[in-house]
DNA sequence: ACAAACCTTATACTTTACTACAGGGTTTAG
DNA sequence: CTAAACCCTGTAGTAAAGTATAAGGTTTGT
């Protein structure tokens, strides 16, 4: 019925076949049940973790964490809930510290694209580093703020 | 004055000698004055650089990208400001979903520490998988809310 | 003045994450 | 029934991003 050969699932998630079986070695991707003749038939669970190596890659994360990430399981009656527990709160702060991380290197875009482009004076700040040690300096923040307003 | 020598930023940025070097052969890092030796002298502007890199890097940025990054630059009177505009949006577009992405993986990890480990029904919802699943579904969201309200 | 600690270039090695064969079996459309 | 398209394992090759080593010059402390 609705299984996925190694083919499909590559079409369907962008990931190359022999990526998934490379992820597959690597314990990313559990190892699928296989047809007769020995095919890897995917299941739409596959798909859904596949799809989650994506997008956790795309936000930098390697191999290894993604599959602390995908292990991350919290059994019924388990005596290891409080190490899950650390461990998901190890990356929760890995993942506070990327999102303000980028936060603060969005504003700085958004001077620059906002900013930057117009007045003679304004090309001071208008490089990536500048406009961040602009955001860096509450006092200038605000100054800039209040020259907007 | 007030130069750096290589190892000093290596100590002051945590980057090592030989990938200082490197990052400069990439284009990364501007070469620097030398000494009359030939000894690289460094800036307080190379560490901010060096530093952005790291930051940079630690978000999942490649080399490629954060040397885009670092050459976003809108010169006084340069008729390229509109591709310099055209760059930053593309980059802020891709931060904005990165840090949508990492949101709701935040989200995810919360619910796995905050929801798992206690209930003996609970348990099924915790894998980060089925969290962020649970998560996709708005209606599944409410409730959640709704019951820990 | 001389050893330790530092710097130079250039080359080679390592790790991570793929990606591409080679050599063979299986499915499917005409 | 057979060719194209698909799958298998296993091995080898690649690209990106570092890291290490060799052979040598420079600075610094004593």
């Amino acid at each position: 019925m609705g299984y996925l050969r190694i083919g499909q699932l590559s079409a369907r998630t962008g990931i190359n076949n022999e990526t998934l079986r490379f992820y597959e070695a690597r314990g990313l991707m559990s190892e699928p049940r296989r047809s007769e003749a020995g095919y890897r038939l995917y299941t739409e669970a596959d798909v859904r973790k596949a799809e989650f190596i994506v997008r956790a890659k795309k936000m930098g994360f390697g191999l290894k964490d993604i599959s602390e990430l995908l292990s991350l399981r919290v059994e019924k009656e388990s005596s290891t809930c409080g190490e899950v527990k650390d461990l998901a709160e190890a990356k929760l702060l890995e993942i506070e510290q990327k999102i303000e991380e980028l936060q603060r290197m969005k504003g700085a875009l958004e001077q620059i694209t906002e900013a930057c482009c117009g007045g003679q004076e304004s090309a001071i700040h208008c490089t990536i580093l500048n406009a961040l040690d602009q955001i860096d300096d509450p006092a200038e923040v605000s100054a800039r703020v209040a020259v907007r307003a």
